[in-house]
DNA sequence: TGAAATGTTGGGGCG
DNA sequence: ACGCCCCAACATTTC
């Protein structure tokens, strides 16, 4: 009788899951198995909301697999040692996993593939996460591509409609073997909650509400209304299908937002494209003539902005809204990685380190793109002269000041008009407000217009020089 | 998926 | 009536 190990990673879910699928279909038996790997799991920096939303999702799965006469194996420890012990003490022939495409996870699963294969099991990969594999887009030359519009263009052309499949089958009985306790952690109310569950009603009704999918374009900018899917979680730990979410979305037909809104995941698409490809563009610069860019790498400074105590309130808000979250706007994701690179003169590296660790949705390809289009040094960035003005950003995309307020109560009472450049604000005004520049809200650290000069000249300088 | 600088136009005030 | 200036509004160019 065979049995498979469902080596479950990035695709914490029943539901449209390939690797299960396909374990059930090839197996009379089918041992789920999560492994928290001491590398991430144990890491000091790993922030708290992140593991709590890997822990709702691990107890949700298995809640879900003890509804079918199953449970879910939990190991810690060395991927490649602790699936050699699983395939020994449940005599498993084969290992089924989705393939990860980060530099860290092809490592780790090239190790694993060499492990079991010295054990004699066979070990079987799939393609779950993404909705087109890296080889399957390439120009007709076989090269990859690196502007997005193409990208899409192949992507469009070569990518349909895409199945679903199902959980049907048996898991057969559970195996006599150890597994650790679900992890656990104090929860906090203000982290989304993560697993398949929420993943689904969440998807649900992002596509059916007036002012989800159908208003995506025109809403998803405005900070306050914060009116994006806030799917990008579930995206990463697969507790939600990205296929799933394509088919949902085109049945709703929802025009032109709709369209918008895909779009989105043909980014996420382009940017493992992208690292996949490029993986140098994991440790620095894809364009390498910005590779030395001589950043000014001030800590002070970089400990202000990650506690938003920078003195410009939209750049602020976001970041507690982030610390406090472990959440961010997109929108407040470009103005803070703006200010970052171009204002502080901070490497992008730093901040795209910070939203990793601190972000529940923080995924390495993901990630890796949007900071590298905000530095101007990756694939399809913006130009370098492209500066965000952080009070201009925070006027048309905070118009009411509802996103700062609420995120920087101590500028509660500051009139609107001046809400995002508190220095502005005439003396009695400011005494009204409760504000003292620089004891009950800093003062602003830089001025951006001379940043912004200071940035032109670092980038225009690097350009000639190569 | 910018912003600032610079250029152009046209209406109104004024001598 | 006319030229001149100012400047807001808009357009274009530049970074």
């Amino acid at each position: 009788m065979r049995r498979i190990v469902w080596w479950a990673r990035r695709d914490l879910r029943l539901t449209d899951n390939l690797t299960l699928h396909s374990a059930l279909r090839d197996a009379a038996s089918v041992i789920p198995v999560f492994i928290l790997d001491p590398k991430l799991w144990q890491s000091r920096k790993l922030a708290p909301a992140r593991r709590q939303f890997l822990c709702d999702a691990l107890a949700d799965l298995d809640a879900q697999l003890r509804e079918r006469g199953a449970r879910l194996i939990v190991r810690e420890g060395e991927p490649a040692r602790e699936l050699e012990r699983v395939v020994n003490e449940t005599q498993a022939d084969a290992v089924y996993f989705h393939r990860d495409f980060t530099p860290f996870a092809r490592q780790r699963d090239a190790r694993v593939i060499a492990a079991l294969a010295k054990l004699g099991a066979r070990v079987e990969t799939f393609d779950d996460n993404y909705l087109a594999a890296p080889e399957q887009i390439a120009k007709d030359d076989g090269a990859p591509y690196v502007v997005f519009t193409r990208f899409r263009l192949r992507f469009e052309e070569r990518v349909g409609l895409p199945m679903r499949f199902s959980a049907r089958g048996d898991f057969g009985v559970p195996p006599e073997i150890a597994s650790n306790d679900l992890p656990r952690v104090t929860r906090d109310p203000r982290v989304a909650r993560g697993g398949e569950t929420v993943g689904a009603k969440l998807a649900r009704a992002f596509v059916r509400r007036d002012d989800g999918l159908r208003a995506y374009a025109a809403t998803r900018n405005d900070l306050a209304r914060d009116a994006t899917s806030h799917l990008s979680p579930h995206l990463h730990f697969g507790t939600v299908s990205v296929r799933e979410l394509v088919r949902a979305a085109r049945a709703a037909d929802a025009g032109q937002p709709g369209k918008a809104w895909l779009d989105e995941l043909v980014w996420r698409e382009f940017y493992m494209h992208v690292l996949y490809h490029f993986p140098h563009a994991a440790r620095g610069a894809f364009k390498r003539e910005y590779a030395a860019l001589p950043w000014e790498n001030d800590r002070a400074t970089f400990a202000a902005w990650c506690e938003g105590l920078t003195g410009y309130p939209v750049v602020d808000a976001a970041l507690r809204q982030l610390n406090e979250t472990g959440w961010m706007h997109n929108r407040a994701r470009m103005i803070v990685a703006s200010f970052l690179t171009k204002d502080l003169l901070i490497d992008w590296r730093w901040g795209e380190k910070y939203f990793l660790q601190n972000l529940v949705d923080g995924d390495v390809a993901a990630n890796n793109g949007g900071w590298q289009w905000a530095a101007s040094t990756g694939t399809d960035a913006q130009p370098f002269f492209r500066i965000f003005n952080p009070v201009l950003q925070g006027a048309r995309f905070d118009a009411s000041g509802a996103y700062v307020r609420r995120w920087l109560p101590e500028l509660g009472r500051v009139p609107t008009k001046y809400l995002h450049a508190p220095w502005t604000m005439p003396a009695d005004i400011a005494r009204q407000a409760g504000i003292t520049l620089g004891k009950t809200y800093p003062a602003p650290m830089v001025e951006h217009a001379l940043q912004r000069e200071r940035a032109l000249r670092l980038y225009r300088k690097q350009k000639s020089e190569g």
